[in-house]
RNA sequence: GUGGGUAUAGCUCAUCUGGUUAGAGCGCUAGUUUGUGGCACUAGAGGUGAUGGGUUCGAUCCCCAUUAUCCACCCCA
């Protein structure tokens, strides 16, 4: 048996590859237009950014990262998420003594040790923004924009519904937390496990378990909605306010919860309609600077799953592949290849896509290549043309042919004109 | 981490309840005479039937394990 990939890994090429490209491109796009910088930071940290950040309780650190030991002895972590790793580098480099807001855009390889499913790769790759320096409702509301633009350039808008919820900060949060474990003090030992630990740990997850046991226990359980401060309250109506004014569609989710320890006040999510995934979260972290020794930065931002977005882009095959080679040489041995080949790289120069036989093929299995591959044109340069200097150029889609100097600019013109 | 499927050619799938050299379609390569693609026809390449054990005279088929993958949970992107 030969090498396979390691398990949750993907090969990506060809016809995949395309639209990878493509949603690259419109990411890039939409980012810089924002004034947006990207930002590349290692694939792998120091494990503790990830246990301080992320929080050493989650699922994510506590059973998905990929951990091992350098041959230093160092503890190195493969990055789960990129939050963390940004955070770090705007420590790091000092990115606070820079005009704010700090606007980061980044697109990564992610590594989490998780059970495979459909869109659930251990190896997968993050699109994500992240806006440090601003603690206003506008910064959530273009953060989430971002989002809304991107999948509406996608044609993928109308297949998603965009959660939001807040969390509180931290007052409101701690104070919400005592009504909460006061609420469930009676019922908490009836409920399942992982409820019983959240219990301790972090009982806001409680209110997301699916469990048909722990349910009934939580039809009238309080809302961390109800309890939040004047402050975030504000901010929250300041939000949906100005979602509603930009006509961007959203719904109140108060199960929205995240799985990160350092999110805050906004949370929010992208969620498929018809398939069971998210495509991507995220929410405002105002105490994750500080929290790595940075001094205090409110910040807000999100992650999407590309590879999700791919796999919604392929089910509702809205992305369609333009075959656009220019023109394609035949070849034979008899020819003078170097005059040939001269052409060619002059067109891709100037801009073309163009392609030649380096097989040896026969003319006619040269002419049914090109016909694969789609070639708009094709140019023929038999022995006869060699000895004339001309060429024959035909186009594939309409057949006409006629005959032209074999010469660079001659060949422009017509590739220009795409007329014979 | 829990529960349940699936695994045969590059791809999609057959092979009647276990029985000779495991097939098809698509794709790939080449050919169907002079230098012209799509259509059609012909031929060829390509499988230790995921891997390893077991039952049997005999296993692609039955049993077990491993691995991979998919679905539902869990979690998330």
């Amino acid at each position: 048996m030969s090498i396979a990939r390691s398990k949750g890994t993907n090969d990506i090429f060809f016809d995949e590859i395309k639209i990878w490209e493509y949603l690259e491109k419109n990411i890039s796009e939409i980012c810089n237009k924002r004034n947006m910088c990207q930002i590349r930071t290692p694939v792998f940290e120091d494990t503790s950014l990830f246990c301080r950040s992320v929080g050493n309780d989650t699922d994510v650190v506590s059973k998905e990262m990929y951990t091992f030991l350098d041959k230093g002895g160092r503890s190195i972590t493969l990055r789960p998420e990129l939050t963390a790793g940004v955070v770090r580098a705007y420590i790091e480099n000092g990115f606070s003594s820079m005009p704010s807001p700090i606007k980061l855009w980044y697109i990564g390889n992610m590594y989490r040790y998780e059970k495979m499913q459909k869109g659930r790769y251990r190896e997968f790759t993050q699109y994500g923004i992240e806006v440090l320096g601003s603690d206003s409702y506008l910064a959530d509301m273009e953060v989430i924009c971002t989002g809304v633009e991107l999948f509406k350039k996608l044609n993928l808008w109308d297949k998603l519904t965009l959660k939001i919820n807040s969390i509180g900060c931290k007052e409101c949060r701690a104070k919400y937390i005592e009504v909460l474990r006061g609420y469930l003090k009676n019922d908490i030992e009836n409920m399942c496990e992982d409820c019983q630990r959240r219990y301790i740990k972090n009982p806001m997850r409680i209110i997301d378990c699916k469990q048909e046991k722990c349910k009934k226990y939580k039809e009238n359980i309080p809302m961390i909605t109800d309890y939040l401060c004047d402050d975030c309250k504000k901010d929250f109506e300041s939000l949906k306010k100005a979602l509603r004014d930009i006509n961007v569609e959203f719904e109140v989710d108060k199960t929205i919860v995240r799985g990160l320890d350092y999110y805050n006040k906004t949370v929010f999510e992208f969620e498929s309609k018809d398939l069971n995934i998210a495509v991507g979260g995220g929410g405002r972290y105002d105490t994750l600077v500080e929290l790595l020794d940075g001094i205090h930065t409110p910040a807000v931002g999100y992650a999407l799953g590309m590879n999700r977005i791919i796999l919604l882009l392929k089910e509702y095959n809205l992305y369609k592949e333009e075959k656009n080679i220019d023109i394609y040489f035949t070849l034979f041995d008899s020819n003078n290849y170097v005059k040939i080949f001269n052409i060619v790289n002059t067109l891709r120069d100037r801009g073309y896509i163009v392609d030649i036989d380096i097989c040896n093929k026969s003319f006619k299995a040269q002419m049914k290549y090109a016909n694969k591959i789609n070639a708009k044109n094709i140019c023929i340069i038999g022995d006869d043309e060699i000895e004339n200097n001309t060429c024959q150029l035909k186009s594939m889609k309409t057949s006409e042919q006629c005959e032209l100097k074999l010469d660079t600019d001659v060949i422009d013109n017509f590739l220009k004109g795409g007329k014979i």
